[in-house]
RNA sequence: GGGCCGGUAGCUCAGUUGGUUAGAGCACACCCUUGAUAAGGGUGGGGUCGAAAGUUCGAGUCUUUCUCGGCCCA
């Protein structure tokens, strides 16, 4: 007659989870276990399922969102090798860069040294090495997420064999004919006599020179434009030797304008946008003029004008080109455009055919490709410019103009755009857009959306320029042949500078003998070597090569990339066009994006706003399994809020989950045996047990099908809602009864606990993906293997399917809801108190009566007595009393007779 | 400025091809329990579905505009 008597719940696994002191032991145990290569073992000759790592930049602390995407891989990894596969996971980095070398060079700044001081190879040396210390941070701060993965064996775009491998993807391309030499508008110092990049720019006022300049009307197909001049205005005189085209908006409004005052415009007619009229009257000095005509800026289309230097020998077809960059904020709504000296005017151009030339070399001074001009510096070519432009009558007003302009933070010199020698891969040239293309339609992505976007990106972008004037990277393997000015193609040659480059890197080619890579076949001094380097998105646009094919574990194609949705043209893109180029297909059967991580009411993070949460913070606070739960909770296909509040729910629910398995736990008193779902006789169990199986059933049916479409979120929430709507308050709360009450050899009590093991088998590996931590916290108290993860998932039998079992629970769990709301009515009239104390009776309708006439309400309702009976209405009716007799001390049942059990 | 995507209870999410009073879990409130106890159970309140207009017998769902937010580009 005492609490001896009873079968309280008895574990050792805390209510309190303590993560942030117990994951670390468990990343420990994990270590020490090997797990990795466990795993590995385990799933020798199984099908593979390889997620390829995107490459985080071996720079700065993770953030928010790098969790997010490593957990994210993490997850859809283990749910793979939990499914049977070889789910492998190498870990990459991408290390070559502006943002390292900028690193390097702010050191430099600090200590009063000079880069160009330092032998490029010191240099290059200094960057590596930067390079290495993150990797080694990242890899700690991923391993504590709970990431699992091939952190001995990880790959980097800087080893040597990455290197080498990236000389040889790009000698497929020359080969092939599809890298060409052209040009590309940079900023540049003509003063360094170098190209900057942005972060090297610093804005200054600049006093520049103005001109209202006029374009002769040579054909149009909108006749009232015959006879007219187009009017631009521009801050840099010099680039009209170079102009190639103009640009208006088609949705602005045009005017023709008939200039009356005397001088060489008399009787004019030149064309602006109505929005500037004003403006360009002020400013010229405009007294006598009339409006002729307005008209839409769309009937430019196919008008062609002459230069206005035509009768200097500029001999061309300047088409207008519509254009959205163009807008009344300054000038006349017209812009003229030098495709060698802006980028706007570059890609405009490049668009409708029109290439940019080198029409300034790196001291500044105009090539032979501009005629009048060859020779003179461009800064010294304004006046020059505005004197002809009047000799030709072409200039209505020059002026000046103090305005912001871009400088060299180093030499304070005003930059220039200037179109360089650049290397490109065409698009066209060997079909790589139309492969792409195709390549995209064979990939699967998730959320779909992705293909949309990728796709869209892919019909537009330009060539893809892959050359860069930097240091920190794999050196472009390209000789030139100093008279034929063609480049060398010989695969000896490309091979052999790849076979140095895996014993060595590519140090060496900034500072050995050009000899050494040419081989006998060629004279280097008949050769020009480059200095470009190798954009970085074509390192890791390559990564699939040097990882996936080199390494025998892997495959090729990878069953997935997994990115941030910014990555549709990073690396997805970059990956997509050098595999498509190189292989003709794409380097992944499946891309799933994620969105941003947001704070709480949506806003990007920033300094600024203050409302950037690291994870280092949450990991201190929360711990691991908390955060894997908010990527898990999440909905990836749009951007991800995150902050404290967010955060406490998520921990709460970590603690209903928790409180689950202790539940399960304790009643089983850490003493598990696998349970052989196949020999369970169903016959045998009570029906709520089995229709505990066939909700199990159920669940892991949909789980199966979450898990197929990714589709975590909904996935989490079956998971939880099983733990708190199920078991917690329905399961768990009628059979406490059962499992402390009666006797330990009592038949029912050891099915109950056959089904809480069952239920605890499953449960543990449903969330082993997601709680990585407390998963294998709880296997190491009950589990016979090393770890949970070297687990599968379970299959369960057919035989737990029973729809009629089922339909007919639905039915009991609606009265059960019933009695609820009766017995919640007295226990506001406070007639009782706990539901032990009462006493119900229901009222069926005949069907209803013949269906559950033989189930047990008390137990169900966990009341301490229960009557049904047959009555002829319809409806449902349940009246509750307050139960009579004495409480049983062990069983807390009330009867007028001695209990059953305890006597 | 342009392209794409998104806005459903305090929070995380469901809402099939437009069709009853818009759902779940958590959180919250109240009650019960004190044998899952820094736990557990019950009941309940809470939404002009970002805003407006339109199509329709009928709109969270379709169209347009606006607004807010995110990514990419300029």
């Amino acid at each position: 007659m005492s609490k001896s008597q009873i079968n309280l719940p008895k574990t050792i696994f805390s209510m309190k989870a303590n993560l942030p002191s117990k994951e670390p032991e468990i990343i420990e145990y994990w270590k020490k276990i090997n797990l990795y290569d466990e795993l590995r073992n385990s799933s020798k000759g199984k099908e593979k399922f390889i997620l390829h790592d995107g490459p985080p930049y071996a720079n700065g602390n993770i953030h928010m969102g790098t969790a997010l995407n490593k957990i994210l891989k993490d997850i859809i990894v283990k749910f793979h090798q939990m499914d049977g596969k070889d789910s492998i996971y190498v870990p990459g980095w991408d290390c070559h860069g502006l943002p390292i070398e900028w690193k390097i060079e702010e050191q430099y700044k600090k200590n009063k040294k000079n880069k160009n001081d330092v032998p490029i190879v010191e240099f290059r040396k200094e960057c590596r090495s930067f390079a290495e210390k993150w990797i080694e941070i990242h890899k700690t701060q991923f391993k504590r997420l709970g990431v699992i993965g091939d952190w001995e064996n990880y790959y980097s775009t800087m080893s040597f064999e990455a290197e080498a491998q990236i000389v040889r993807e790009l000698g497929k391309f020359l080969k092939e004919g599809s890298l060409y030499k052209g040009f590309k508008p940079v900023l540049w110092s003509t003063v360094e006599k170098t190209a900057l990049a942005d972060a090297e720019v610093e804005y200054q006022d600049h006093k520049s020179d103005t001109i209202y300049a006029v374009f002769k009307v040579k054909t149009s197909d909108f006749k009232e434009l015959a006879g007219c001049e187009i009017m631009i205005w521009t801050t840099t005189p010099w680039t009209i030797p170079a102009n190639k085209a103009l640009a208006y908006n088609e949705s602005l409004d045009y005017v023709v304008l008939q200039l009356n005052d005397d001088g060489d415009f008399k009787n004019r007619k030149i064309v602006i946008a109505e929005a500037l009229l004003e403006s360009v009257i002020k400013e010229c000095n405009l007294k006598d003029y009339k409006k002729l005509k307005t008209f839409k800026g769309k009937e430019f289309k196919n008008t062609i004008c002459n230069h206005p230097f035509l009768n200097l020998g500029y001999e061309l077809e300047i088409p207008m080109l519509q254009a959205r960059f163009v807008t009344t904020e300054q000038g006349t709504g017209i812009v003229h455009c030098a495709p060698s000296h802006g980028p706007d005017d570059f890609n405009l151009c490049l668009n409708n055919g029109i290439k940019a030339i080198e029409t300034v070399d790196g001291d500044g001074k105009y090539t032979n490709n501009v005629k009048l001009f060859n020779g003179t510096h461009i800064f010294k070519a304004n006046p020059i410019v505005i004197e002809k432009l009047k000799e030709q009558k072409n200039l209505l007003f020059n002026g000046q103009l103090v305005h912001s302009y871009p400088h060299s933070w180093r030499s304070k010199a005003p930059l220039v755009h200037r179109a360089t020698p650049q290397w490109f891969i065409s698009m066209e040239s060997h079909k790589l857009r139309d492969k792409a293309l195709k390549a995209i339609d064979e990939t699967v992505f998730y959320p779909s959306k992705g293909k949309e976007r990728l796709k869209s990106m892919i019909e537009t972008r330009p060539d893809w320029c892959v050359s860069r004037q930097r240091v920190w990277g794999v050196p472009l393997p390209i000789f030139l042949n100093k008279k034929t000015k063609e480049i060398l193609i010989d695969d000896e040659v490309n091979e052999n500078i790849a076979s140095i480059y895996e014993k060595e890197g590519s140090d060496c080619w900034f500072s050995d003998d050009p000899q050494r890579f040419l081989g006998k076949k060629y004279k280097a001094e008949e050769y020009e070597k480059l200095s470009d380097i190798v954009e970085v998105w074509f390192d890791s646009g390559s990564t699939h090569s040097f990882v996936l094919e080199k390494r025998d574990e892997l495959k090729w194609p990878a069953s997935m990339y997994l990115e941030g949705s910014d990555q549709h043209r990073g690396w997805f893109h970059s990956s997509l066009l050098e595999s498509c180029g190189t292989r003709g297909r794409a380097p992944f059967e499946s891309i799933l994006s994620h969105g941003f991580v947001v704070d709480g009411k949506g806003l990007k993070m920033s300094k600024s706003l203050g409302n950037v949460i690291a994870p280092e913070d949450i990991l201190k606070k929360y711990g691991a399994d908390i955060l894997r739960i908010w990527v898990a909770s999440s909905n990836y296909a749009e951007d991800l809020r995150i902050d404290f509040s967010i955060l406490d729910q998520h921990a709460e629910s970590y603690r209903k989950i928790r409180n689950t398995f202790r539940y399960l736990l304790g009643n089983i008193n850490d003493d598990y045996d696998e349970v052989d779902l196949d020999k369970i006789n169903l016959i045998e169990l009570p029906e709520l047990e089995q229709f505990m199986l066939h909700k199990m059933y159920l669940l892991n049916e949909n789980f199966k099908k979450y898990f197929k479409s990714y589709d975590f979120h909904n996935l989490y929430k079956e998971l939880l809602n099983f733990c708190t709507v199920d078991l917690s308050a329905f399961y768990f709360d009628i059979r406490k009864d059962c499992l402390y009450c009666d006797s330990k050899d009592s038949k029912k009590r050891k099915l109950t606990l056959l089904i809480l093991k069952v239920i605890l088998n499953s449960l543990l590996r449903w969330f082993a993906p997601i709680l990585s931590f407390t998963t294998e916290e709880i296997y190491k108290i009950i589990g016979s293997k090393k770890s949970i993860h070297l687990e599968k998932f379970i299959n369960f039998p057919m035989s737990f399917k029973n729809n009629d079992l089922n339909s007919k629970w639905l039915g009991l769990i609606k009265i059960r809801d019933a009695c609820n709301l009766s017995i919640e009515e007295k226990r506001a009239e406070k007639i009782i108190g706990s539901s032990l104390e009462a006493s119900i009776n229901i009222k069926l309708n005949k069907d209803e009566y013949n269906i559950y006439k033989d189930i047990d309400f008390a137990e169900l309702c966990i009341t301490s007595i229960a009557e049904i009976e047959e009555y002829n209405q319809d409806k449902i009716k349940i009246e509750t009393t307050q139960a009579k007799g004495n409480k049983c001390p062990v069983c807390w049942k009330i009867s007028t007779k001695p209990c059953l059990r305890h006597g």
